[in-house]
DNA sequence: TTCTTATATGCGCAACTATGCAACTATTAT
DNA sequence: ATAATAGTTGCATAGTTGCGCATATAAGAA
């Protein structure tokens, strides 16, 4: 009974829904950085829920030097196939813009590798007051 | 993005995911007493989940002079439909226990309506100390 | 070795959650 | 009207969660 409730908590959180739909419908293994300046949340806050996800069993990550690529796991059983369904089938402008900003920062990669870092210079420390 | 967060927080409780599972299997109303003496737990517990669950729009009620009879919403959309399939497909010990509680509690129902109130006395106030 | 950089994490805090208990409302029965 | 009963809710509490910040780790670059 403990792992259920696990993953619907994991899927609780917005941040973490919104990393998760990002793994799930691009289908790629997407580094922290990457996440990073697709959702426009603080780096360690990616790095964090990044974490819990895992923990909760629905992405695992592959190591490459400095980086590390997260993915969303193939679904185990009908449960998680269910619920990988329910996150595809979402429609929310939020996820859309997600979507988009990853579209473009998958741009930058070379030979399909990220190589530069998070771009957005205010998400890696401090969160700053949103001047735009 | 609020509402589907709102739908996985609903779930990511135990006691709230063992009454939708009842209700989405059952495919019955059940009334608040008929769900104590199925899940085991305080009265005002079921009572109060119930209401999380209808604030989430998982569920909806129906009142029947005292009893209140709760039942699973139809799925609105895609991402609710998935969940509801996610919820039937959990394959788990306490859930089939539930079921079987139901099953027998449904049966001192008269003409289909519950007459009868809590029959496991010991869940209606105070929690005690179980000696069974 | 020293610097840079991608990612991780300990700390403190504010907000939220589930619970037990007791008291309450509302509806039916006597 | 009074009692009984199905269900609700306010309060206090213990536990959990997410966050910002600062700093740590770890791996490549210079």
């Amino acid at each position: 009974m403990k792992e259920p409730i696990e993953t619907f908590k994991a899927l609780s959180d917005e941040t973490r829904l919104r990393i998760m739909r990002l793994l799930v419908v691009s289908g790629k293994a997407l580094c922290c950085c990457e996440l990073t300046d697709s959702l426009e949340e603080p780096q360690y806050n990616i790095s964090r829920h990044l974490k819990i996800l895992k923990h909760a069993g629905l992405i695992d990550e592959q190591k490459e030097g400095r980086w590390v690529y997260s993915y969303a796991v193939p679904p185990a059983n009908q449960f998680l196939k269910y619920l990988c369904e329910a996150v595809k089938s979402l429609d929310e402008e939020q996820l859309a813009r997600d979507e988009q900003n990853l579209q473009a920062r998958l741009q930058v990669r070379v030979n399909g590798k990220c190589t530069l870092g998070i771009l957005k210079a205010h998400l890696i420390g401090v969160k700053e007051a949103s001047n735009e």
